[in-house]
DNA sequence: AATGAATGAGCCTTCATTCAT
DNA sequence: AATGAATGAAGGCTCATTCAT
């Protein structure tokens, strides 16, 4: 059966629940505890786990966002003409999200998506990218020995990077994007 | 006073709990209870305290050898007649031990180092390594708009990219940074 | 708002870990670790730090009901048309309050009261117990070097006194009582 | 046999223990590591062991001092022609004693002294203050229901009263006793 | 569905005491 | 005799998770 439309006060729980959970993440503190959570959204812990049976879940959840927003980037590089342009669009992109969103790249590289909605975003998250990859390594404006994940995992170490120094990481995940896809040129 | 030579059994000891420590850390488990650590080690907590009162203090101990490594390293990149081959091999040096000890990023990158040892250590480390920088952007082989700490985050990015892939590491890690070193020219 | 009324279990809870912690108090092992007091009490440790998140907060509630007597006994004090008989039945009080209650001196006298009822409590308690010496001293039945705080510190003395010898400390608190009331003759 | 002359380095050990636990006392903190009070001595914990078996031990080493004190105080008060006069100079002795040394009324009325010289020198002086004390109640300036238990409970808690108000407890003290032995008289 | 009280495992840390050096 | 390293029990506290209301 589809999964049963939220009664309207519990889809505004839910909402609190990820609101918060996502205001913690980007604050950089990922382990904040569930209890804190729950009082932060102004609901039981009780209402935390019925909406999200493990922390994982809950992680997922606040990825979901990034997640499609950064589907729609892949789909829009895959369709760029210019097949070079579409890829530096597609790590810009991600390196942005990447920056912005803390726990990101833990789910997108992480094992198991315990949700399967998830998975599925994921897999073609993956799918289209290696297609623009595939595109930018033929029109040979990207080197051959990289793969679509060691680009994924880049993206990965380089809002890690970013973070590292003190302050504003946004202007440093730039400059650090740009050398990236610098280094990427054959 | 010199920090008193440490009795021989004592110092087995705290080489013992070191040796613990250092497995957890490469495991990827910095985060190891120091209960855990001690059973491993077999002794008892109480030593674990009493030869690395925090956790902090542990860590940096752990991180005491491979940051003599790249001491040297970084004072060999120093003595390089060549600026660009010296940096490089700076890098390269860095990147191999940082894939190589998984806690290295924080104790370098972190706020207080508790012991005033390692606080030496780091702030020769960056000096020099500041030396080699300038001595290669002065002869125009890396980008201008580079700082040496850019350079430290992002061969701790570049390590954290390396680790997020399965198993062995080591290879992507060549390979990210041979990128990195790429990105980085002008 | 008010203090949102216990739910029925809850309520219950907190009276098990009062009436432990009370137990312990009167047994003259005011310092009995948490621990022990959930266990007699039958409930968790949690439990006991969810109603007194610090043991002087425990402390405090135990204290609380020997201090609103006390508290009642002061007021009727100070109503007792006779000045000397009021100071003499508020000593008296104390003394037996004081005996039977063995923190109480200690949150009495402490410095930080870290619940506001608790405070109030006590400064009304001074107020009105200054008040009472004022009036015995001006009617010439208390000597006028003696200040309140040394009242409360004598009666405090007292109990700590009777409580020295073995066995039945309330006879001996008796007698040292009138020892005190005597003293304080002019 | 009689206990080994000390050899004289051990006997300035044993001094600068017991002065680190005097001062640790007389400072209130009666309850300091042993570890610590090693570390202040200049010594071992293992030396500390030597010389004091137990916690016990060494407080009655501490107290042993005003022990002797009040000795020497009680055997004056029993050689005083006046009896009243004699009395009055025990306790005031006592108080004054009691206020200088935090553990002494523990000691004094405590259950096992484990030296044997503190037990007589105890012993001693319970049998003279109790004659102190005859002599003065057959004069009639003392009350014929105290017991010389009671003079001895009592002192304690003046010295305890006197210490629970802020900074200097000489004042207090001093007025508290007076306030004592007017209350004594019959 | 929501709540939040209760639970208890688990980590941290201190310190009395022992014992090898 | 002295030392201080080692030990581990004990207590403090937090927090994920369950479940009665």
């Amino acid at each position: 059966m589809p999964p049963a439309p939220l009664r309207a006060d519990a889809a505004r729980n839910r909402e609190r629940v990820l609101a918060a959970a996502r205001a913690a993440v980007i604050a950089g503190d990922a382990s904040l505890p569930l209890n804190e959570i729950a009082r932060r959204a102004g609901v039981g812990v009780g209402t935390v786990y019925r909406h999200f049976p493990t922390r994982q879940a809950l992680l997922e959840a606040v990825t979901d966002e990034p997640l499609a927003l950064l589907l729609a980037e892949v789909r829009a590089a895959a369709a760029d003409p210019d097949p070079g342009g579409g890829f530096a669009r597609l790590v810009r992109a991600a390196g942005r999200i990447e920056i912005d969103n803390v726990g990101f790249a833990e789910v997108l590289t992480g094992d198991d998506p315990a949700a399967a909605a998830t998975a599925a975003k994921r897999a073609e998250l993956i799918a289209v990218a290696e297609r623009v990859l595939e595109r930018a390594r033929a029109a040979g404006v990207v080197r051959a020995d990289v793969t679509a994940g060691d680009v994924q995992r880049l993206v990965c170490g380089i809002g890690h990077a970013a973070r590292l120094g003190g302050a504003d990481p946004h202007e440093r995940a730039e400059l650090y994007t740009e050398l990236l896809l610098a280094g990427l040129r054959p």
